[in-house]
This record gives structure tokens, C-alpha cells and sequence, in this order.
DNA sequence: GATAAAATTAACCATATGGTTGAATCAATT
DNA sequence: AATTGATTCAACCATATGGTTAATTTTATC
């Protein structure tokens, strides 16, 4: 305990950042929320610009290494996918909020995004890909474009998250009938995934 | 053409709300982008939260009641799902902004989100539901918890557009080469999935 | 063509918000 | 205890922004 002021206005700037994103945050909740005087946070981080952007470099770089580095191990596929599954989702459960604020926020400077995400430079899925070209050639899976595989594992595994309140309220579930559905999905996606791609 | 000042706003309304969120969308830019005087914003739309909960709205039943009726269809589920990929990603094609413009909105006031949905009020995936869990019975699919399919469906199909600048970077395609990915992938899911759930 | 209603505009207004400043307080070092 | 630098705070500031108003122009109606 006894964090330092700065770190405790990140945590807080993270907590209303990825709530209500840039132009929904406000400097005033965010030094309320860290229990500190407003002027605190220009004081460590100089503007809001900057401190969001603090925030966002640390919410990317939570995720992006994670869900590239086991797409690149080297493990045979029918291992690899539930792997990725569980550890995907067990991501995104501690973090539920950071996929959909990490695309809602790019979707606009994309420009400025582009150069950002440059430079912090997390490898690219290129070992993966190779991976599931390799297996189809050797009749080991299914015919299919190596790219769609890799954005549907993704989509399957993420896409629950951003859209929670939305499918929350479609299939009526509480927030315990939703966890019990993540539960289920982590064994159930597997197979899904593993049942698509085996002839 | 000829279009009245109210109806110029409102399309550009629907740009900018889309674009930037509520927070990060200005009247001015709206009614710049609608080439008409900011006063005309108020005087056919009382305020910024009404004008945009009209354009929300608007996105909402522009794309809930496509996704649900063809769900809740007569037809086998080997024809019902090809065709469901195809029109959800046509759908998704019009209006890439929209699936993550009405998710991010929603993240906010949850309370407000749930009367807004209930005065709306289109149909449950009930009867989805029902046939999967029928098929099932009679063997003619694998065993999956259809809530769970119903929501592989749906990731399959939207988080590319909710995510696309994302996708675009990371497999570093341009405009042409992520549209010709979509192309690709009506074909590559209908037989994904109907592999990932066919005995 | 006069009249009334609707539509449009420019000039304002009140307030919220990001940001600054300068004084006060605290902590470490001597 | 004095000195110094880091930290904290309350009071301000400039500006952007949503919104209002009142006058003007356009359109429709008789």
C-alpha cells in the first residue's frame, strides 16, 4: 500500500478512461476518483492528452504481447488453439473493458494511431499463419485461408467481451448467468474451433 | 435531392455521432458538416441528447431487427446460417461504423440503455434457439449450448468491423485487400461453421 | 399583395472544462 | 533548526461548447 499519488491518479485515470473514454472522461473525476487535487495531474503528467495516452500505451501493451506471443509458440495446433481459447478469455475476463476501449479510442486520429502502434512494435502473427498453411498442405486441417482462421479465433474469443451489455440483454442474463456462459464457452470454443478446422 | 435542412442534419448528425461518439461529436461540426446554421440543430431537435438519440435510435433499427428476424426464420439450419453469414456481413459492409458505434454508446448509462431497448423492443432469438437445441436432439448437429452459437455467429460476423483498423494493421492490409478479405470470408465462415457444429 | 407562419441567421449567454499560478506544506539533507 | 527541493492545494484563467434570443428572410395562404 501507500501508492504514490501518480500511481494512483493511472489507476484512476484508467478506471474513467476505459468507462467513458477520452472526451467522455473529465480531468475533475478522475482527480476525485484518485482522491487527489486536480492540479496533481498536470503536475505528473504535464495534460489529459498525455495522460491518456499513458493509459492507452498500458492497455495495449497488457493485451497485444499476450495474444501474440502464444500465436507464435511452437506448439501442434490442436494444442495451441484451446490454449489460446483459455488464455484469451481468462485475459479478457480481468480485463473486461479493454478491448472495446482500445478500438473505440483508434477509430478516429487513425494516422496518429498508426505511428503509435509502430512504435511499441509487438511482432506480427506471421509464425501462425505459416503454422496453419503448413498443417493444411500436410492435410492435417481443413482448406482455409490462414488469415480468416486467425480473425475468427479472435472474434470468437473477444468480440463476447466488447459486445457484453448488448448480449447480456439478448439472451437476459445476469451478471453471475454471464460468467457461468464464459465458463462454458472456454471448452465449448475449443471445440467449436478445433470441430471447424479438422476434415 | 432538395433535401430539407432537417434531413441534412440528420444524416450528418449520423456521420459525426458515428465517428466520434456523443462526447466527442460537436454541434458546430455538425452543422458545418450539415452546411446549415448551429441554431437549426436546436431548433429541430430541442437538444444534442435528442438529436442523438434520434440517430441512435435510427442505428439500432437499422440493424436489430435484420439481425433477428432472418434468425428466427423457417428454414434448416444448413441453409439458415450460410445465408445469415451473407446478410449479416452485407449489412455490416453498409454500415461498418455502426456495430461499434451502438456497443461504445452503450457502455455508458446501462440503466438508461435498458428502458431505451425495452420501448423498442424487437423480437428474442427464441425460436433460434429452439431449432438448435432440436437439431441437436435428433442428432443432426454436434452437442454446443446453442446460446453459445448464436454468439459465435454474431462474433464472427461483427467483430471484423468493430475491429477493422485493428485487423487492418495487424495484417497490414490496405482498403482493397481488407474488402477483398470480406469477399473471401462470406464463403470461409458458412463453411467454418457448418463444419464446426456437422458431426 | 397583405398576412401569418415557418425557417434561417448572427449575436449572445452561462457554464463546464482543461489548464495555470503562486503560495503553502512536507520531507530529506546538512 | 535551516535550507532546499518536491509535493499539494485553492483560487484563477481562457476558451470551447451547448444553448438561447430576437431579428430577418422565406414560404405558404387568403
Amino acid at each position: 500500500m501507500a501508492r504514490t499519488s501518480e500511481e494512483k491518479i493511472l489507476e484512476a485515470a484508467q478506471r474513467i478512461f476505459t468507462r467513458f473514454g477520452y472526451e467522455g472522461a473529465r480531468m475533475q473525476q478522475i482527480a476525485d476518483e484518485a482522491e487527489v487535487n486536480k492540479s496533481m495531474l498536470h503536475y505528473y503528467f504535464r495534460s489529459k492528452k498525455k495522460l491518456f495516452e499513458e493509459v492507452y500505451r498500458d492497455a495495449v501493451v497488457k493485451l497485444m504481447p499476450q495474444l501474440l506471443n502464444l500465436l507464435n509458440a511452437d506448439l501442434p495446433l490442436e494444442e495451441k488453439i484451446p490454449k489460446l481459447v483459455r488464455r484469451y478469455i481468462t485475459l479478457m475476463r480481468d480485463h473486461p473493458r479493454l478491448p472495446g476501449f482500445i478500438i473505440q479510442e483508434l477509430h478516429q486520429n487513425r494516422e496518429e494511431w498508426l505511428n503509435f502502434m509502430d512504435n511499441l512494435d509487438f511482432g506480427k502473427p506471421k509464425k501462425f499463419l505459416e503454422q496453419v498453411r503448413r498443417n493444411q498442405e500436410q492435410g492435417k486441417i481443413v482448406k482455409i485461408e490462414p488469415r480468416q482462421l486467425l480473425i475468427n479465433i479472435l472474434s470468437l474469443c473477444v468480440f463476447p467481451f466488447a459486445a457484453q451489455p448488448m448480449i447480456k440483454y439478448m439472451l437476459k442474463m445476469d451478471d453471475a448467468e454471464f460468467e457461468n456462459f464464459l465458463d462454458v464457452r472456454v471448452e465449448s470454443l475449443s471445440t467449436f474451433i478445433l470441430n471447424a478446422i479438422t476434415p
